[in-house]
This record gives structure tokens, sequence and C-alpha cells, in this order.
DNA sequence: GCAAAATACTGAAACGTTACAATTCCGGAC
DNA sequence: GTCCGGAATTGTAACGTTTCAGTATTTTGC
């Protein structure tokens, strides 16, 4: 750990504290005093204290990050792209994960360490308390991916028009029993996934009846829900399904009821990655699009930072829906028109 | 932002700024002190800045982790348990992810901001410039995965001996010509690697000739690579492969050779997730034991923060092998003697 | 060659804490 | 009533920077 300070530096250059610092800071000085300088920092090994820095500055370039679950490669790669993005600002992530923290204590902890900005995914998005105590953060903020008061500024991911399209798309290859599993439709994502899959019911005047949201908590063991659902007296003959693991256990149970897919049973995973890129067959994904998400991120951010302080925005970046081979038309088309 | 200070507080109050720090630290007051502090504190909506903090008090509850590839939930999963651990240190992770940074750099970002201890995985194990920085960091110090000087604590992953076990259940099964697809074999953990590999063979007194070890570049297209294994005069009958994405090529080319799994081609992956677990076959895996990784490089952490400077240890986490469906015995056993 | 203007540099006061020496307070022993 | 010892509290000097009002030095225009 470096030990000397500017001080040093000064007396070993023999210049004042002040011009030190503004030659660390790339102001005007004389050649002369650079090089005196430059030599003395190097001699000594110095190694500017940020800290200090930042409590003379107010601003420690920092941002806070709380995310739902870094273990999500979905995450991951939205970390990632952040954290080139953000380097080229000079500001640095300090990262806090959902799992085994909780948003208000996170929020705190931020806030003490004076975070120059905010990227908050809420585990709440009612928690009357956490709302107020993020407005009352007062810094640049963006909300990610959580519907939040109009007061924020917030990032959104088109999952209504993306499983509308998704919906619509297994509507028009003959489909009428569609499955939606989807945790708790109460609350966001699965709400607007739910509002979406509807949507396109509608559009085509059908009826949802048929129809199938599962709002079930698929929390321990989907690939058992999805099996209950396979072998009730009139199945789906498509599935949507959120995220690797319940797509993971649905693909188990397929295979359980002896289906084959697409032949038999038609999917749509939302989520895109390597697996089920290649799986066999190919999965047809509703893709997240992470760049896009973290270049949005990014520059609702630093615009915030950089004082463009006019009316917070939501952006809604649209999901893609990546067509490949799980999904044709159902085995016998029942057409019903009621 | 709160904007309130401990003067503001003691103020209020009617005491000392020393009597708050007091109260705020959990020294001994009388209670009469620290209700009329805690009063005050809330109604002024203190938030005690932990930059000062750490200015006067030499540390800042941060530990800087240099991590690979946060994207890879591997890392994302280690990423998890080590936060939830260190926040029970009252520590927090500032995270930097190799995509788009290099360690050195990071090091010295690390450096200014003074955090209190390094994770970090070395994204070169022979650069002396980055070992000589690491060195002269003199903190609590933890080195992850790679192989590097003794003279620093570490955690490394017991590729070799898992390698060995991994290769040897083949070998038990009659396989003679493995194929070790890892790039660079001179670097770790490749050559990690290739010695366990090579070890299974020299334990069996086996001749390595017909196995194969695939040093290649498999950057670009992993496909194409495993493709051209699998099509040469004397292919492999089991293929070892390393990451999801190696995997998945390798799949998509097993496919296109129509060679069926495990019976006509077995498989190995290192590194466990949902997909390979659920994979039709299920995929035979060695699998990064995270969460005893995590236990690991937090244990060597705050027992060199706690003072218990003794000499450096490096410690092996065993790597499992999960055996599932993805090998058998090769199709036609050419059990060549030599 | 001189005043004025521009430029280069200095010194000290912040920033918000903690730590520590100094001070005050209090109850009891003599 | 005085004095003592310990506990409770205070006041202030750090911590390592930046900032800014000044002062010293150089350049410029005549």
């Amino acid at each position: 750990m470096s030990r000397s300070t500017i001080k040093d530096v000064a007396r070993e250059a023999g210049v004042s504290v002040g011009s030190v610092s503004r030659v660390l800071n790339g102001l005007a000085v004389s050649p002369r005093m650079r090089h005196a300088v430059d030599t003395a920092m190097t001699r000594l090994d110095y190694e500017p204290n940020s800290l200090a820095r930042s409590m003379r500055t107010n601003s420690t370039g920092a941002v806070g990050y709380f995310v739902p679950d870094v273990a999500n490669p979905l995450y991951g790669a939205i970390i990632n792209a952040l954290d080139q993005r953000l380097k080229a600002r000079g500001l640095m992530l300090l990262l806090a994960s959902a799992r085994g923290r909780n948003g208000r204590e996170v929020l705190a902890e931020f806030r003490r360490r004076r975070v120059d900005g905010l990227i908050f995914t809420p585990d709440s998005e009612t928690d009357p308390e956490l709302i107020r105590e993020l407005k009352a953060f007062n810094g640049p903020t963006v909300i990610q991916t959580v519907e939040f008061p109009d007061s924020f500024y917030g990032v959104r991911i088109g999952y209504r028009a993306g499983l509308r399209s998704a919906t619509d798309y297994l509507l028009g290859l003959g489909h009428r029993r569609i499955a939606l599993l989807t945790p708790l439709t109460e609350l966001w994502p699965g709400r607007e996934r739910a509002a979406g899959f509807r949507e396109a019911f509608e559009a085509r005047q059908l009826d949802l009846n048929d129809a199938l949201v599962c709002p079930q908590d698929l929390g321990l063991d989907p690939e058992l829900e999805v099996l209950r659902l396979l072998q009730s007296p009139q199945p789906p003959t498509a599935l949507i399904l959120p995220g690797t693991r319940i797509l993971a256990g649905a693909l188990r149970a397929a295979r359980t009821c002896k289906l084959a897919i697409p032949s038999q049973l038609s999917l749509i995973s939302i989520g895109d990655n390597d697996w089920v890129s290649s799986h066999d067959p190919a999965i047809t994904t509703l893709r997240w699009p992470v760049e896009t998400l973290a270049d949005t991120i990014t520059e609702l951010l630093v615009s915030q930072m950089d004082g463009v302080r006019n009316q917070p925005v939501q952006i809604t970046v649209p999901a893609e829906l990546v067509l490949r081979e799980s999904c044709t038309s159902p085995p016998s088309p029942h057409q019903d028109s009621h």
C-alpha cells in the first residue's frame, strides 16, 4: 500500500502541494513543473488517494448497481456491458446482488458510500418506503426492468409487446390451447407478460377460455408442474416458458410424456442463450436485448450526471422474437370456432 | 442526498461532535446522550459519510474483485456467494470484469480506491509487472483460480485431479481415442487439464499416441473444429469439453455427423449447469464446486484481514465428476494392447 | 525601461469523520 | 468540607485531497 501523500511529493519536488494537485488533474502548469512533479511521483511511488479526493470533490466515481441475481447470465451480460461503458466515464460498479440482501438495506449502504449514481432493480415494486428512499437519494438514478412511478428514469423490457407477438405467432400456426407459464401474474413481469398474451387473443377475437395462464408457484419443481399440465385431459399444444430453469423442466417433462418437439408440442422460451440456440431442436426464443439495454441504461444515467435535468423518461427496449425450430402447427388442428 | 453532517447533529442535540461519533460507533455513552443524539439524527435525516470515515480510519470496507467474465454463470455464482459472505463482515464488492479492462489497470484503480482486500484472477500468469504490483499492494489478497507464485494466498480448482478421474472413467469404459478440447495447453488451466489427462493414461500404462489433445484455438467456431475432428479418418470415441460454448458446438457437430450420444460418442463437459443436467441425454460433468470455492476465498481473505499473518497458503478445491448419461463404452471396442 | 496584464505558483482553508488528550462531573472516603 | 478516582463528555488535531484568494514571476505593449 503506497504510503506517500501529495505532501511528500510536493516536498520531494520542491513545490507547493497545490501545484502537485494541478499536475495531477492536468491543469495548466509549466513544463518544468510538470516534469519535476512527475519524477517525484515515480520516485516516491505515489498513488493518489481517491477517498480524499472524493471527499473534497463530493463525487466518488462509483455507481451502485443492485441486481436481482448475478448468477443469471442475462444480468451477467448486462453487468459486463455496463462495466465497459462506465469505464469510459471513469466510473466503477459497486455491486450488490439481491440474493442475500434486501433493497432498502443496499440502498442505505450505497447512500453512505455516496455513490454518484444508482441503477436499481427494486425487489418490491410496491414498498412505499423504498420508493420514498429512492426519491430521497436525489441523484442520477435508473430503475431497471420493473414498473415504477413515472418520477424515475427507467428502462423496461418490452415484455408485453414481445409476448403479444410470440403468442400471435403461435396462434397463427393454429394453436389455440397455449400455456403461458409465468409466476405471479399480479406482479411485474408476470403481469406484463399475461397482458401481452391476452392482447394477442383479443386482437384475433379469440376466446381466452381455452388458453392457459399458469400463475402457480413454479418455484420448487417446474418439471412436476409442467408434467401435470401435459397429463391433464385437454393438454396444451404449445408452451411459453420464462427462464432457463423452467424451460429445462419442461423439456424433461415432455420427454417423460414422450411428446416430440415441435411436432407434438411447440415451445417458446423467454431469454436467449447458447443452450437454447443449440438445443435439438433449436428453441424459438423471445430475446432480451442485452446490449441495447446496457446502452440505454448508460445513456440514461450519464445524461442525468451531465446535468440534463429534464423530465424523467421511461424507455422500453423491445424484446425480439427469434424464430427457430421449436414451433409448428399443432398435431390435430381443431380450429374450434365456437 | 442527505446534506447534514455530524456537526449539524451535534449542534441539534446540543452535544459535542465527538460524542455523536461515539454514539455512531456504539461506544459507551450514557443513555441520555444516546437518546438525544438518536433523535437528532432522525430529525435531521442524517446519513454518515463513509468516505470521511474511511479516510480517517484507513479502511474502506470494500473488496476489489477482478473476474474474467461476469456473464459466465460460474463466476456469477461465485459473486453471489461471496457477496453474501462478505456482507456479514460489512464488506462490499467493487467489481471489475476482464472483458474490456486489463488487470494492471484495474489493480491501479483498486489501489487508488484503497480497497481493504483483493480477490484477483490475473489475466496473465506470467506478466512480471503484474506480479510485482500485486505484491506491492501488500494487503489481504487472494489469487483466484490461476497458478501463481507461492508468496500469495490462492485458491485453485483441482482440474488436474478432476481431469485424471474423468479421463480414467472414460478409459475404464474402454475408450482409447479420447479428445480433450482445451485451448492453450501452455497456460493455465489448459496446462493443468492436459496434465491430468496424461496422468490417467500413464497410470494405466497406456500410450497417449491414440489420444488427442487439441490445443487449437477454439475461439471462433468450436463447432467447425469438432466437426473436423469427428470426420477425420480415426475419429475419437469420446470428447472432453470445457465450457458451455464449446459443448454446444460439439453437440451441433455430433448432430451433423449423425452420431448418437452416448452410443456412438461419449461426452464429458467441464462446468455444470441447468442445461447440462437436463439435456437429453444428461451430460456427465466435471463440476466446479462454487460454494466451497466461495467459502474458501472468503476465509482466506478474512483470515488475512484479521491479521493472521502466517505463511501464505494455496488451497485446491477438488472438482467433482458427476456421472450422468452421456458416456458408455465405445461402439466397437478395439482394446489395442500394442 | 516601465507599468500593466497575463501567467505561474503558493498557502491555507475547507471536506466529514475519528481518536485522543484534556476537561468536567459525580459519588463517596477521609 | 475537601479530595480522589473514575466515568462521561468535550475540543481539536489529524486524515489527503482540492480550491481559491493571493503573491511572485514572466510577458507584453508602448
